[in-house]
DNA sequence: ACGGATATGTGCGTTTCCGCACATAGTCTA
DNA sequence: TAGACTATGTGCGGAAACGCACATATCCGT
C-alpha cells in the first residue's frame, strides 16, 4: 500500500505512452486521467461497449474469459507495458472476454473515442498500437500452447515471472485463489505448486503476499513459453523509442 | 481431387478480397497469384520473414507453435475467411509460430509489400483487415480457454465443425495423426473421440478420409468455444460488404 | 495379386489434475 | 481478546489423458 501513496504517477510510467511521440503525447496529456484500480474492479465486461482505454502504471489488469458453468481462464495479462481497450481501434468495439483489475495499483484512462481518433490518424501511434496488438497476440498465442502442454507448476512459474516483469518490486499482493482463478485450475493445484515451490526456497508466502526469493529459480522451472513472451514483447515494443517509430 | 480440377478459381471465393470496395479490389487483382497448396506445405517458418501474405480459397491454413521438445499446438486456423501474414501489418514482419497447409486446395498470394503498402494507406482495407485481426484474436483465445478446460472430444467437435465451416462439402482429407498434431493430443485420443462420434453415427470415416453425417450431433457434443468463434467472426466480418467498410 | 507403408484399434500402467471434505492457521473486527 | 471470516494444508477416490507396445486394417504402387 505505501507505494500507492508515495510514488509521484506520471503517464510515462506506462510503457505506450512514454513511447509517443512528444507531441502527439502533449495532445493527449490533457485527456489523460490518472485513476485508482483497485484489485477485482471490472473495468470491461464481456460483450459490453468500453468507454474508455486503460494505460496501467502500478496496476496489473487480467483479460479472462468466462464460461457458461462459471470457470474462469486467463486469456492475457496487461500491464504496464500496454492498453487495455484494443477491440475498440480494431473496429471491432466489444470482445467476448472480461477484463478485471488482478493486481490492484494506479493507471491512466481516456474517453474511447479520443483514442480512436489518434489512431485513425493512422501515424507512429497507430504503428505503436499495431505492434503491441501484435505482442498481445503472442501473449494469447502462448497462453493457448502453455495450456495445452505444460503443468500447473510450470504455468504458476510463467505467470509469476510476467507478473513480476510488470511490478516495481519482487513481492505480489495475491491469493491462492485468485491465481487459481487467473490460471483456471484448482486452488488446491496452486497451494501444491506454491508449496513445493516455497521449500525449494524459491518464493516464501503467507496469507495473501508472495516474495520472490529468487528469480532465476522461477526462470529454471517455468516452461519456454515466459521467454517467448518476453523475448517477442521486447522485440516489439521493447525499443520502439530507438525505432522513432 | 476432384474439386480442385473442376471448380474454376476467381479471388473472391476469398472472403476478404470479396469484401474489398470494387477499386480496390481491381488495383490489387493482377497481383494475385493462384497457387495450389498441397497438405503439409510450411508457408512460413517461426521467425522467419514473410514474403508474401496468402488468401485462401479451398486450402485451409494452420497456425501453429512447435515447442522445443517437438510437440505441437495450433493456434488458429485460417480459411477463405481469412488471410495468412497479418504479422506483416502489424509491424512486427514476423511471429513465433509456423504456418502450414492443414487441408490442400488453393488460394491466391500477393506480394507482402503491395498489401502492405495498401494497408498503409489506412483505408476501408485497413479497417477490413483489423476487422479480420480481431476475429483471428477471438480464435485464439478460445483456442486457450478450451485448451483449458474442454476434453478431447469436445475440442475434436470444435475443431471440425470450424473446419467444416471452411470447406464447401462435408467431407474432409485428413488422418487421425494430423488432426492429434493440430490439437496436440494424442494420436490415440482421437481414434477414441472419433470412434465414439462414428458409433454415435456423427460421422464416418475410413483412413484418412471424414465425413460429417450430422452436423448437429457434433454441435451439440462441442463447447461453448465453436459458438463463441464462429458468432464473433460472423459479428467482426459478416457483414462487411453491408457496412461498406 | 502381393508386399510394404501407413492408418487405425486396443490394452495397460502411470501421471496429473479434479472434486470433495475437512482440518488448521492467520487476520481483522467488535 | 474472542469470534468470525478467510486463506492455506491435506487426504482421498476418481476421471482424463499420457506413453508405450503391439495388433489389425486399409491403401497404394508395381
Amino acid at each position: 500500500m505505501a507505494i500507492l501513496k508515495t510514488a509521484p504517477h506520471t503517464p510515462t510510467q506506462n510503457y505506450l505512452l512514454a513511447a509517443l511521440p512528444h507531441d502527439v503525447f502533449d495532445s493527449l496529456a490533457p485527456h489523460l486521467e490518472l485513476i485508482a484500480l483497485p484489485l477485482g474492479n471490472v473495468l470491461y465486461e464481456s460483450g459490453c461497449q468500453l468507454q474508455h482505454v486503460y494505460f496501467p502504471t502500478t496496476a496489473i489488469l487480467s483479460l479472462h474469459y468466462v464460461m457458461e458453468n462459471g470457470a474462469t481462464a486467463e486469456i492475457a495479462g496487461v500491464g504496464n507495458e500496454g492498453v487495455l481497450g484494443v477491440s475498440l481501434l480494431m473496429g471491432g468495439n466489444t470482445t467476448p472476454s472480461r477484463a478485471i483489475v488482478q493486481t490492484g495499483g494506479w493507471g491512466y484512462r481516456m474517453p474511447a473515442r479520443l483514442m480512436m481518433d489518434e489512431f485513425n490518424r493512422a501515424g507512429s501511434v497507430m504503428r505503436l498500437l499495431l505492434r503491441y496488438i501484435q505482442a498481445l497476440m503472442t501473449q494469447i498465442s502462448q497462453t493457448a500452447v502453455c495450456n495445452r502442454h505444460h503443468s500447473v507448476e510450470q504455468q504458476l512459474c510463467r505467470w509469476l515471472l510476467l507478473t513480476l516483469d510488470r511490478l516495481p518490486s519482487h513481492e505480489l499482493t495475491m491469493t491462492q485463489e485468485l491465481i487459481s482463478t487467473m490460471l483456471g485450475v484448482r486452488r488446491e493445484g496452486i497451494t501444491e505448486a506454491a508449496g513445493k515451490l516455497q521449500r525449494a526456497g524459491v518464493i516464501s508466502y503467507r496469507r495473501g503476499h508472495i516474495a520472490v526469493l529468487d528469480r532465476a529459480g522461477l526462470e529454471q522451472r517455468t516452461c519456454e513459453c515466459y521467454g517467448v513472451v518476453k523475448t517477442e514483447t521486447l522485440r516489439l515494443l521493447g525499443d520502439a523509442r530507438k525505432l522513432n517509430i
